[in-house]
DNA sequence: TCGCCTACCACCTTTGAACCGT
DNA sequence: AACGGTTCAAAGGTGGTAGGCG
């Protein structure tokens, strides 16, 4: 993923299909990106290698879906797509924009928030959610390292129409590159598009979906005409972290659009799929069988198994089930995730007069983080809690870093007629109440110092 | 010397205002 | 007056590339 100083989009870009939502409760979609493990990389050989230890970990930032909150109806309407969350490696981006560090893996993850009665959430008892596809890791660079990859963007990338050229322009371009490899072309493309499709709709066709209705949110962090960037190189370390041919119950799903509909942002619209020849269709791919280290904080013991957070039934979209009446996140009709808990009460402070409240709560060390295991015992220990019945108690525990920097200065301002800030740095401290997700004045400060949250325990 | 980063560039899409016709 | 379609310019998003920097 290309990163630079004025921020750069994701693409492709993250999208998530939601449901089991209560369709008239409230609800605060946020992406934050931690680091997936603790080292450097560089691209030697035509492959992903470790090249050292991680930098310290960026000011941890949230991006904050500009919809929201919105209601649960909303958000399953269709895909939310995170568009325009943007990356940079500026230590003091002014903008809010995501920040990471060059050649280093990243993994994002989306938290769903029940907004509460201010629109608002970090607020006391703040149930939430947090979902983690680890297809969507990356490692983010300044300039692209693998011609393949840049091949594949320039292809799907209507903003990089500009780059595309012919065939055989392709290959004089690559010729006159001196490049080894062929450029992909646009022929290519659409045949492995037209593979890609046959492998899924047979899969579809071949009742390999049975009846599974707790899975609520898919990513589609993919090409939407369904080829998946791990198509593209054997040797990227990433491409073979989720190979295609996984365990058979990680299933594939392929839904239509209804005419009617329309994306949240038409991030994807006709250029994003005028290579496929089922162009409305949209192929999504649930988790893998995953425990994230990134959930292995305290607060994510109840963490669900991921896949079968992630299944999910075509006709469920139909039935809408978030039609079930309730109005509790942690009920059998409410959402699955992997994890649901209740924030614990923050303590308040106030920062230019504006309450923030910090969303603390699931929100790993980066410190701590450690690299991708499928842990064996997380099916048990990470069932859905809707399954359960559980309603979590708050299980929020402050972490032992978090004590050690108090006394930093909060981040977060507010400066009266700015404009709405999506993105939101959670490095800032508690203040005195929830984030008003309405208020249109927030802004980041320059200079970030803590990447942890401190609270405590009122 | 090497690898990475930055600034700039041309090319393209997206967006929204202005205009026009019905 | 309201609505919908078209046009156009500005804004913004791309990867390529040369040069800087550590």
């Amino acid at each position: 993923m290309i990163i630079t100083k004025a921020g750069r989009r994701m693409f492709p870009s993250y999208k998530v299909k939601v449901s089991g939502m209560h369709p008239k409760t409230k609800y605060i979609l946020l992406i934050d990106i931690v680091p997936a493990d603790d080292h450097r990389y560089k691209f030697c050989d035509n492959k992903w290698m470790v090249a050292g230890k991680a930098e310290p970990a960026m000011p941890g930032r949230l991006y904050v879906h500009p919809d929201s909150p919105a209601t649960g109806a909303h958000w399953m309407r269709q895909l939310v797509s995170f568009q325009k969350l943007k990356l940079t490696n500026n230590h003091l981006d002014p903008f809010g924009h995501i920040i990471l560090n060059s050649m280093h893996k990243y993994q994002p993850r989306l938290h769903i928030v029940k907004a509460d009665e201010n629109n608002a959430f970090g607020s006391k008892n703040t149930a939430y959610c947090t979902h983690v596809f680890p297809e969507t890791t990356f490692i983010s660079v300044t300039s692209y390292q693998n011609h393949k990859i840049t091949q594949l963007k320039i292809e799907n990338n209507p903003f990089a129409k500009g780059f595309r050229g012919s065939e055989e322009g392709d290959l004089r371009i690559s010729r006159l590159q001196g490049k080894e490899y062929p450029v992909i072309s646009k022929n290519l493309v659409r045949q492995r598009l037209i593979s890609s499709h046959s492998h899924l709709a047979g899969k579809l066709g071949s009742g390999v979906f049975p009846g599974h209705h707790h899975p609520q949110v898919l990513s589609s962090y993919q090409y939407e005409t369904g080829v998946p960037l791990s198509n593209s190189d054997p040797q990227d370390p990433i491409s073979n972290h989720f190979p295609q041919s996984r365990d058979p119950s990680i299933l594939y799903h392929c839904f239509k659009h209804r005419d009617n509909s329309r994306h949240l942002e038409l991030g994807c619209k006709r250029p994003y799929l005028e290579t496929s020849s089922a162009s409305e269709e949209h192929y999504l791919r649930s988790a893998p069988p995953y425990e994230s280290p990134l959930l292995s904080h305290p607060y994510g013991t109840e963490a669900m198994d991921s896949r079968e957070a992630c299944m999910y039934d075509s006709m469920e979209t139909e039935a809408g089930p978030g039609a079930a009446d309730t109005d509790d996140l942690t009920n059998s009709s409410s959402i699955n995730c992997n994890m649901w808990a209740t924030m614990q009460p923050y303590p308040r402070y106030s920062v230019d007069g504006v309450p923030y409240q910090p969303f603390t709560a699931h929100f790993t060390n980066p410190a701590t983080v450690t690299p991708v295991v499928p842990h064996p015992s997380s099916a048990t220990a990470s069932r859905p809690q809707a399954e359960l019945g559980v309603y979590n108690p708050p299980t929020v525990q402050r972490a032992p870093e978090a004590r050690e920097r108090a006394g930093h200065p909060p981040l977060f301002h507010k400066k009266p007629g700015s404009p709405l800030r999506a993105h939101r740095d959670f490095s800032a401290y508690p203040t005195q109440g929830a984030i008003s997700i309405r208020d249109p004045s927030y802004q980041y400060p320059v200079g970030l110092g803590s990447t942890w949250t401190h609270w405590t325990d009122s």
